[in-house]
DNA sequence: TGATAGTAAGTAAGTAATTACTATCTTACA
DNA sequence: TGTAAGATAGTAATTACTTACTTACTATCA
């Protein structure tokens, strides 16, 4: 309940501040997301960013805050629900894909910050969270392969990077046909697939 | 064999601008890729650059042909060379990875242009490259159906989504581990995954 | 309670640095 | 010698960030 008053507090404001970033990159690129962009989005002057973050680089690094938190804990809910590991992988997968299709500018910032030549605080977030990702993905399949639910012959680590390229691929599709919609149409099938990679055959 | 000239011509001048971007990308953000990077990079003032191109869209234009070709012919060669539709999708896959990891910066550099706002002619030839690579590998998983060597009950168009996918994550995890050679030695246990998913099963 | 001083939040108008691009002059080769 | 290629030194526009000033909320105290 935001009181309508023009001042807001602190925290307010570099909640807004992270929110305006998602959303515009979700529509542009996101080394075209100026602080002056920033500060329209959020209806206020360029000046006033500045009064909450030392840094342009200090925004990015609170939207790689805000992403890792909200998408950790909501594939860790997600997987904390389901009953075989095969399963908790199916929920992380469309959780993922739900997020990314409330958030289109999400994967296109982490890309981007993955890009930078120099290291970063915002990069280094950035490769901290595909990491954790990637062990709760590592523990679920070596889980699954214990329980004979997945094949014991697979390549652990080849099928971390095959589920996070085949979300990456989704992302590709979804930009290319700038249809956000999409993506939660073929996610079922792409998953589809990915179980036959990964399953134990009858 | 070039001769120790001062002054090149302008064919060559316009292809060693491309193959400059393209190296510059394989350690840079496309979107740090300047007009003065691209002219240090060849050891040419900047002004030089716009005796052979009219705006920095034209030599990305370029950038974007060259790769298409390129990509292109090479997947192609490798497709013809393949006794099975199976054989062809996997020669086409280690093609690829071959050819991202002799230039790790073409995905960059699409994926860039992919994210474009606005429509632009590099963006529309990435866009048109994509689509034709996809129409490919669209054929050939339908003649691997049609030929019992791949599963008649996947969908297609997820396969090829899978494919493209399976690359790019390939892609991403060289840019995380910032070692191009990794694509290599992950290739085939990735490849052996994607073969699991589409096959047909004994 | 109600005036008021202090402060956080915001504005407006700057800064230097960098960008893509250009005008003018110079060099090298055929 | 004429011309294409390149060098030099610009341009206006845009960038992240700053400075000086103003407004709105809040805690204090008579």
């Amino acid at each position: 309940m935001t009181t309508h008053t023009k001042h807001m507090s602190a925290d307010e404001r570099r909640t807004a501040t992270v929110e305006a970033v998602v959303e515009l990159a979700a529509r542009h690129n996101p080394s075209e997301i100026t602080t002056t962009a920033i500060a329209r989005q959020m209806g206020v002057t360029q000046g006033a960013l500045f009064k909450h973050f030392p840094t342009k680089e200090a925004i990015l690094e609170a939207v790689m805050g805000w992403v890792a938190e909200r998408l950790l804990a909501r594939v860790d809910q997600a997987a904390a629900a389901a009953t075989s590991p095969l399963l908790a992988l199916e929920a992380i997968f469309m959780t993922h894909v739900d997020f990314v299709a409330e958030h289109p500018g999400v994967p296109r910032v982490m890309f981007g910050e993955l890009q930078r030549a120099r290291m970063s605080a915002p990069k280094r977030m950035a490769q901290a969270l595909i990491r954790r990702y990637g062990e709760r993905l590592h523990r679920l399949i070596e889980a699954g392969k214990a329980s004979g639910e997945l094949s014991s012959s697979i390549d652990t680590a080849a099928a971390v990077t095959l589920f996070v390229g085949t979300i990456q691929g989704l992302v590709m599709q979804t930009m290319l046909a700038g249809d956000v919609r999409r993506i939660r149409n073929e996610a079922p099938g792409v998953f589809a697939l990915y179980r036959r990679a990964i399953g134990s055959r009858p």
